[in-house]
DNA sequence: AGGTATTGGTTGAATTTGTAACTAACAAGG
DNA sequence: CCTTGTTAGTTACAAATTCAACCAATACCT
């Protein structure tokens, strides 16, 4: 049925990047989502903040390479639900340092466990060689851009 | 200026997975949204049948895990644009065959020399076993779901 | 045969995302 | 100061995606 058996698109890297991609994602979404309602930008700048600490929203852009529109977004959102608390700078009266709330911390610090189970989950019966490998060469992928 | 150092979000695998995916997908996007402007969802349509020949909707939304309704918006456009044809099955009448034009093959085959040459790129200075092992690590990762 | 469930596919409304234009604050040069 | 340019962030509008309901054809069950 194949009528061109020398390309298979299941190994083309950019579709199946995607396709790993979606498939993680989506699987890990449901856990932050049936626990805090969150979307996954807004766990994205969640776990930017938790992490790295007080930034701003330009900072965390820099960092994702997500749109600076989504991220005021889910910059909103999460200060709708009380999660994190804008600043705005004295120096620079256009910046706004962001911060966690302790409600902020506490989803963070949750959900900081869950993603470190669910990424051991992934990597299950890999050695870690092969898992070195893997995190090395899709950092040099996403650094292509 | 971390607060936790010991989680990187850099190397967790639904997000680093996501960054590469965006990466590749969105520059190899710009190959085909220029030449033809066709949307991923289309591209990928237009791939399925150029590889492996005549199938129905469904068997596309099977193997790549699509929504059926973006499949269905992605076929119309591809009939408009007279790149593939529906034929009713006589059997079953609910289903539809879905099969490339000679415009269609053109298309593919056109894009199909780049999308190569694209993924050969992105794995330039990737010894073959290394490449070899990425790829099988990701279609575990794609299985998944 | 007749009722119910399932399947292939489409459509419309609600969400989400992307694009572009915008405001406000600062910076630099004259 | 006053124009011009740049930057942080928001908002409005368009495009795309998701979700739910839907139609029509078939399958299943009694």
């Amino acid at each position: 049925m194949a009528e061109n058996p020398d390309f298979d698109l299941q190994d083309f890297l950019p579709y199946l990047l995607n396709q790993a991609a979606e498939a993680s994602s989506l699987e890990f979404q449901q856990l932050y989502k049936d626990r805090y309602g969150m979307l996954r930008t807004e766990w994205r700048v969640l776990f930017h903040l938790g992490i790295y600490g007080r930034m701003t929203a330009r900072e965390i852009c820099d960092r994702t390479a997500m749109h600076k529109t989504k991220i005021s977004r889910a910059v909103q959102k999460l200060a709708d639900r009380r999660f994190l608390t804008r600043d705005r700078s004295a120096e620079d009266r256009r910046v706004e340092y962001l911060e966690l709330t302790a409600a902020g911390r506490a989803a963070y610090a949750d959900l900081l466990g869950v993603a470190a189970a669910y990424d051991a989950r992934l990597m299950a019966g890999v050695t870690p060689e092969e898992d070195a490998l893997l995190r090395r060469l899709l950092r040099r992928l996403a650094a292509m851009r």
